[in-house]
DNA sequence: GCCGTTTTCGGCCCGACTGTTTTCAGTCG
């Protein structure tokens, strides 16, 4: 977002990356990761790079961690001229498109340098057709193994182009451990990496165990009714494509070891480097068998034994970024995140009145078993007609089936809203008279996703600025794979939900997390209030509240910064 | 090329597995 740039963020991010690639493929020692911490570095950035030297010039770039001098100066060449003459010089040494060949599991820079040198191989379009030929295994230095390993990666790649919603693939993911729990000989089994830290996509899944019998353990893994094919088959790991076309991994690990290993293979790779310079620091070694003094194991069996010899608090998952958490728990002050059952209530549930598959008491009836006290019904507006939204005379008449009700049950309330549809000049499609009689009112963006970044802020602005408006839904309107963010400045939208009392949603639903992670964060700093709603359009969406609890945490977020946390009546107290 | 409780030079995360090798380079996480 905030990306109005002539050069991105991304784009600079990804010059950074060749670079280090191409420096890898010259055998080029310790430069290589210098610009690939750079790249990341510029890529987390939540500023656009250009402004950040518009308005600081090169001192400024210098500020960012891993930039230095000379790639401050490269990023000023690239921001200036659109061109950059090192990187341009070196990739005529080896002219491939490297984005799309590394992409392949197996093949790294030395790879596709000597299959570029030997055949000509520049895209993904050679190197299959190289493959299907037999002409790699002719290479030295290759084999019939290799060529059929690199068919195989073109084919995953294809299917599945990298990374998999949590959502989707959590429900396969208990399964296995819930298989595995199951067996006598594992004593313990955790899931780890980007799982582990809820990420919103994950690229893999790591599994760890405990176990006397390890051959086992592998062999049970390997003929799982969700694997597709095995790539490896060692003695302590394992290695698989599972029918998802997710590859999952399983490592067995001494008891010792255990909660180092959990700690390594949780990540992320940026935290973990950090922690290891606190152990070299100290003169001590940290690798997945545990920290080391000399060849004495000092901590190992525990994650807390880990971080505790380390001089920090235990760090939960979620935070695990190298965002300053580290720095945190070494002064003891990390925050006490939102926990899943500090919610009390859903703020944004739809019915069979517009869009939704259950009925109002059918949808109480599920959040009650979840563990609320209230839901706020949210259905669409007028301006929606493919949903049939609803009119202020619809609404009017949801209103009293909702005082029924709430008459009869016991356990919950339900709270009158509407999900009010945003026009294109920020007005809204239901009269304030009627806006004004329900209990809560969330505004939403449900067209002209692509205005520019000015007018796309202003519209959302003026919408905050209606006192009928307690919150926006799904803020920046993202759909994880398939639409873009709108284009905001979410600086003036926070200054705005500031200055009007507007709360902003954290979305639950698994492909939309919106607010994201990383704005929730922003939220968090600058006193912004959030809610974490599902969006729920049938019975079983309301368990989606996992991730938009997970999505808070990772933003730093309290169980204070969220509203949802409060009583019925205290929230009702503190809306506009 | 970056960086600093190792501080302006001299370090830079580290072990498992694979494939093609007779001892190791490359890749991955």
């Amino acid at each position: 977002m905030e990306s109005s740039a002539v050069v991105s963020n991304s784009e600079v991010a990804e010059v950074l990356m060749d670079i280090a690639v191409l420096l890898d493929m010259e055998g080029v020692k310790f430069k290589p990761r210098a610009y690939e911490n750079a790249a990341r570095a510029i890529e987390s950035l939540d500023r656009d790079v250009e402004e950040i030297y518009v308005e600081g010039g090169l001192d400024a770039l210098m500020e960012i961690p891993g930039v230095g001098e000379s790639i401050a100066k490269k990023i000023e060449e690239l921001l200036k001229t659109g061109h950059l003459k090192y990187y341009e010089d070196l990739k005529r040494q080896v002219p491939v498109n490297i984005e799309s060949l590394a992409s392949v599991e197996g093949l790294g820079p030395k790879t596709i340098k000597e299959l570029y040198l030997q055949l000509g191989v520049k895209t993904l379009e050679d190197l299959e057709a190289a493959a299907r030929s037999g002409r790699i295994r002719g290479i030295p230095g290759f084999g019939v193994k290799r060529e059929a390993n690199i068919l195989r990666s073109i084919d995953a790649l294809k299917s599945s182009r990298g990374r998999f919603l949590l959502g989707d693939v959590l429900t396969t993911v208990r399964s296995i451990l819930h298989r595995f729990e199951s067996m006598s000989e594992v004593k313990a089994i955790e899931v780890s990496g980007s799982v582990r830290r809820w990420k919103e996509t994950v690229g893999d899944v790591d599994f760890l165990v405990i176990s006397d019998q390890p051959a086992k353990v592998m062999d049970v893994f390997v003929s799982l009714p969700q694997v597709a094919s095995v790539h490896s088959h060692g003695v302590t790991r394992s290695s698989v494509r599972l029918k998802s076309n997710m590859n999952a991994d399983i490592r067995v690990i001494p008891e010792q070891s255990f909660g180092a290993a959990l700690q390594y293979f949780t990540g992320s790779k940026p935290h973990n480097i950090a922690l290891r310079r606190i152990a070299i620091a100290r003169g001590w070694k940290l690798n997945e068998y545990g920290l080391f003094e000399g060849r004495e194991q000092v901590a190992g069996a525990t994650e807390v034994d880990v971080y505790g010899k380390l001089g920090l608090q235990w760090i939960p998952p979620e935070l695990r970024e190298n965002k300053g958490e580290i720095e945190a728990a070494q002064q003891g002050k990390l925050p006490h995140l939102v926990e899943y059952s500090d919610v009390k209530g859903d703020l944004q549930v739809h019915t069979t009145w517009t869009d939704g598959t259950n009925s109002i008491a059918s949808m109480a009836d599920e959040a009650l078993k979840t563990g609320l006290e209230y839901i706020a019904i949210t259905d669409h507006t007028k301006g929606l007609t493919v949903v049939h939204g609803l009119d202020e005379a619809r609404i009017r008449t949801q209103m009293r089936e909702i005082d029924k009700l709430n008459r009869s049950l016991s356990g919950i309330q339900i709270l009158k809203g509407c999900e009010v549809n945003i026009r294109r000049d920020g007005s809204l499609d239901i009269e304030d008279s009627a806006l004004a009689d329900l209990d809560i009112v969330g505004a939403a963006v449900h067209s002209y996703w692509t205005l520019p970044e000015a007018e796309q802020t202003e519209r959302l602005i003026k919408v905050m600025a209606n006192d009928n408006v307690d919150f926006i839904i799904h803020p920046t309107s993202r759909e994880i794979g398939k639409r873009p963010p709108i284009q905001l400045d979410f600086y003036r939208i926070i200054q705005a939900a500031k200055d009007t009392d507007t709360i902003l949603e954290i979305d639950s639903y698994p492909n939309r997390l919106d607010l994201k992670d990383d704005y929730v964060r922003r939220c968090v700093e600058a006193g912004v209030k959030l809610s974490i709603d599902t969006d729920a359009h049938a019975r079983w969406q309301l368990h989606f509240r996992e991730f938009g609890v997970a999505t808070a945490r990772r933003g730093w977020a309290t169980r204070d910064d969220i509203v949802n946390t409060r009583s019925v009546k205290d929230l009702l107290d503190m809306l506009k």
